[in-house]
DNA sequence: AAAATAAACAACCGCCGTGAG
DNA sequence: GCTCACGGCGGTTGTTTATTT
């Protein structure tokens, strides 16, 4: 039988969000959170496809996530997921809670599959398509199994992979000075390093429930992995400023594209900024800080441009507690019971 | 200065797994 | 136990901007 698409061609807008739209859908989240995209169209009255507002409340308009500029570390961990996980971009993600899979995956191909190609094979799986071809049925691919046991072992499996993973990555970079060109640079791109999470718990891997784009796990209200709402409703308004002043320039920013979130703004701060929209000054702090309730502002989203720092400690400690004889068998709970 | 090309990123498409009825 | 709808994921495409010729 043929499956109805998830909403009708017709009438369904598409391309580009348009800044009312990205309003709308984020006061529908705000009111009622983020699931239910079903009903998010009708009762918004966006002409979009649920699985389109799904996706960019996601990939764009969720608060925590961090756009652009990544740093030398988080591409080195990136290179050793891709290697271990194969192309499990969700998964990778979990393990970089400010991260959307979607934007790994365009770094992925844009820049670091590239990247190693042009590099000359050797290496970290070196990449591109060697990387691929070796990696197309990384270990930890799945069957189609969904027993709960088959479930834990493979996620035990990711969970062990992504150690190993992690500390070949930061054993490289101890190697040299831990120089974040992003985290400066970045321009404040580290911002609202959510250090981690409920995704954090790098249980994460491949768990439906623990996905970074989960739904589920950005409800949860012991989720830092949301940097709230002023920020980046700040941010949004920001972008669409720009866009309306008709500067235009995606990048002009450094990175930031269309998208009005892209952290290199003001953020970099994380007290409410200043934006001009419309012509008028508007303070972020105006904006419903307490709209997301169900979301909480990870306290290291304030240690500003350490953020980097502080989660990639956190990440080594869970890391290296591994080498302190925690037993496999125990190490799904260990990873659970993590926090960052 | 204009045209062509490359790069970056947002969004869409289709498949799959899961849970509810 | 079966069917269907929903949501998640990975691959791919389209659009915009930057850079080069």
């Amino acid at each position: 039988m043929v499956r109805p698409p998830c909403c009708d061609k017709d009438g369904v807008k598409k391309g580009p969000w348009t800044p009312e739209e990205d309003l709308v859908l984020v006061s529908y989240v705000q009111e009622h959170g983020p699931g239910n995209w079903r009903a998010v169209p009708t009762r918004t009255g966006l002409m979009r496809c649920s699985k389109s507002c799904r996706l960019r409340w996601t990939n764009y308009l969720r608060p925590g996530i961090k756009r652009g500029n990544f740093t030398d570390q988080e591409e080195k961990l990136i290179v050793h997921l891709q290697a271990l996980l194969g192309n499990r971009w969700a998964a990778i993600a979990s393990y970089l809670p400010e991260r959307t899979d979607n934007d790994i995956k365009n770094y992925w191909n844009t820049h670091l599959k590239r990247k190693l190609q042009g590099g000359g094979g050797g290496g970290d799986g070196d990449g591109g398509a060697a990387g691929d071809a070796v990696y197309s049925k990384p270990a930890a691919q799945r069957p189609a199994s969904s027993s709960k046991g088959q479930w834990e072992r493979r996620l035990q499996t990711d969970i062990d992979m992504a150690r190993r993973a992690l500390r070949e990555a930061l054993t490289s970079l101890d190697d040299k000075p831990h120089q974040p060109d992003a985290a400066a640079g970045g321009g404040g791109a580290t911002t609202g390093a959510a250090a981690s999470a409920g995704t954090g718990t790098g249980a994460g891997a491949d768990s439906p429930a623990a996905s970074s784009t989960s739904g589920a796990s950005q409800c949860s209200p012991s989720s830092a992995g949301y940097v709230l709402t002023t920020e980046n409703i700040s941010r949004m308004l920001d972008g669409w400023a720009r866009k309306k002043g008709g500067g235009g320039g995606r990048r002009a920013a450094g990175s930031g594209p269309a998208t009005p979130g892209v952290t290199e703004s003001a953020s970099g701060s994380s007290e409410a900024s200043e934006v001009s929209y419309g012509g008028t000054a508007l303070s972020a702090a105006a904006a419903p800080a307490s709209a997301f309730e169900y979301e909480t502002k990870p306290t290291v989203a304030a240690a500003g441009d350490a953020g980097d720092e502080t989660q990639l400690s956190a990440i080594e400690s869970w890391l290296f507690a591994d080498a302190d004889g925690i037993e496999s068998g125990s190490l799904l709970d260990a990873a659970m019971d993590y926090t960052f």
